[in-house]
DNA sequence: CTTGAGATGTTCT
DNA sequence: GAACATCTCAAGA
């Protein structure tokens, strides 16, 4: 597995479709980042769609923040969060420039850096917890809000095509995770039956 | 495997 | 004060 076959996405993925279209399309594309150790990286196997302008439970449905501000912003950037105390959440951006949108990344089948992700989430880990929630795949692919903005085209953090990915598998949808409002709507993605997806048994 | 409860700090009302 | 796009641990089945 060579660099070239991690090359990333062109900005007209980001530019050129909905919200809800990039959410579906991410899903099986590979999320890579490269850390002095190393590169880090897994395949998209859970997302979820926020859009400002009709959303109440995305962030940036009541005005531009000092918080959300990179969901106004361009697409294709990372828009990184702090919650509940302890965790960072990453976001892809959509929209165009001046309308709020992003995609929470949720959860990643990990493909390369195991032993890096290891040795930040915990030596002891089953892979198959490294990169189950949004939390968790921010610890292991080290993303914090010194990320907040960043192009996801750029030298650090990015994503690509998934290479050898012959193999068919299928996209589901359901209500989105961890939200209050508009709990109807079926804007999370996932790969039904992938052991990697997030979420617990009565959500 | 499942379930319940506590942790922790920023943001917004 | 309350809410929060969550996680970990411990105990039960």
């Amino acid at each position: 597995m060579t660099i070239q076959e991690l090359a990333p996405l062109a900005s007209a993925f980001y530019d050129d479709q909905p919200t809800l279209e990039v959410a579906r399309a991410l899903i099986g594309r590979t999320l890579a980042r490269r850390v002095a150790a190393g590169l880090v990286a897994g395949i998209i196997v859970e997302t979820e769609a926020y859009i400002g302008a009709v959303d109440p439970s995305a962030h940036g449905y009541r005005g531009q923040t000092a918080r959300n501000g990179a969901m106004f912003g361009p697409a294709g950037r990372a828009y990184v969060y702090f919650t509940y105390g302890m965790h960072h959440c990453l976001n892809v951006t959509t929209e165009p420039q001046g309308a709020a949108g992003a995609v929470l990344i949720r959860a990643l089948e990990p493909t390369h850096g195991l032993e890096l992700m290891r040795e930040r989430r915990g030596s002891g880990l089953s892979t198959r917890n490294l990169c189950r929630g949004p939390g968790r795949l921010c610890q292991a692919l080290a993303v914090t809000l010194a990320d907040n903005g960043a192009d996801l085209r750029g030298p650090a953090l990015w994503i690509a095509e998934t290479p050898d990915s012959a193999c068919a598998f299928s996209i589901a949808t359901s209500p989105r995770i961890g939200i209050s409002q508009a709990t109807d709507w079926l804007w999370r993605f996932y790969v039904p039956g992938n052991r990697y997806v997030s979420g617990r048994p009565w959500r």
